[in-house]
DNA sequence: CCTCACATACTAACTAGTTGGTATGTTCAG
DNA sequence: CTGAACATACCAACTAGTTAGTATGTGAGG
């Protein structure tokens, strides 16, 4: 009943928001009464919480796999785009609730919860320096702006990506990718552009 | 005074959400009462989609001064991911909002939104198609999913991007335009790299 | 110059319903 | 007969929205 209770909320989150989901509607989409709620749960907030550890934990998890595998920096980036975009079609809901509903933290949880997503970025931070360093990538690059610009087309795809429609996910994930680590520009463009310094 | 009232509820509705947002909390803020805030709007949901057509709707007013302008499809993607960067540091409220509470809009005002929305997506992939017909991008280049990357990375900066702190919203647009055309990977590494057809 | 009609920009008090949370049961398996 | 897993009934606080009324301005006819 635990877990009915919290994936039924994760669909009411996502579709109405936290605050306009009331308790009320969450134990009647799982069938029970505010008793059964309150017995799993101390508030609405920790339920908030459970689902923000649930996903972020499973998240860094699995990064740390791709991180202590044996790959090139290029073949680690390329996975973790691939971690999270795939990761719609099991999580999509979820990561919607994240992104979004983090602010009906109480503090403490809140401070939490940022440590952990922080910790996410930086471990893509410190592949992309590594990757400068080792001349994989381009010498220009600034591994923290680089790591924000990763996260940003990923995790964007979780507002707008539909796993059912004509793009697979992992075909996305390897356009993303190419983009990515390619650029949009073709080659006779390139020599033109550049981060000036004046 | 209703100027007023709308520019409290961005902040507040940015702070705490829509639906944790009580009318209440809006006028006093203010310093008025509800009747003030029901003879300026019809609704609290008429307020934030006042909120929204604002802001999407100068958006796309200055992206069609760069549509019409003389300039090549390389300057006009960057003169657009400069426009939602640079946006941040006046419209960052505003935007966040935007991304955060559409949901609560009613259905009618949420679809008319959400063409809005595309509109501009859509402008995005219109220069990308341009940029490859004529050779000034890469062939491989998926115009539409190309435009999904380049909002992600702009959107995304409305999550993170601290306007007054180091780095200057302009260089920000600078970083991000060199990253998205011209890629990550040192020229070396890049003939290994490719979209697979398998 | 005055005053009457009307408009603008509000306020205080209210309604009808909903909220998260709690205190107190009841049921049933081990 | 115990305790885990629920249900019932309730409350104080809060919700969006409404109502009737009022102070201040404004413009035109006499």
């Amino acid at each position: 009943m635990k877990t009915k209770l919290k994936e039924g909320s994760i669909r009411l989150f996502e579709e109405k928001g936290f605050s306009a989901t009331s308790v009320q509607d969450i134990v009647e989409a799982a069938g029970v009464t505010k008793g059964t709620f309150y017995y799993y749960f101390q508030s609405k907030e920790q339920l908030l919480m459970d689902i923000h550890s649930d996903y972020i934990g499973d998240l860094l998890m699995r990064q740390e796999a791709i991180r202590q595998s044996e790959a090139s920096s290029r073949e680690k980036i390329t996975s973790i785009i691939g971690l999270l975009i795939v990761d719609i079609e099991q999580h999509g809901p979820s990561g919607r609730v994240f992104f979004r509903e983090m602010r009906h933290l109480k503090q403490a949880n809140a401070e939490a919860v940022k440590r952990k997503r922080e910790q996410f970025r930086m471990n893509i931070e410190e592949l992309l320096r590594d990757g400068v360093a080792s001349g994989e990538f381009r010498r220009q690059i600034q591994p923290d702006m680089a790591a924000f610009a990763i996260l940003g087309v990923t995790n964007w795809s979780y507002q707008w990506f539909n796993p059912a429609g004509s793009i697979p996910a992992e075909k996305l994930a390897e356009i993303f990718s190419d983009m990515l680590l390619n650029g949009i520009m073709s080659e006779g463009g390139k020599e033109h552009v550049g981060i000036s310094n004046h």
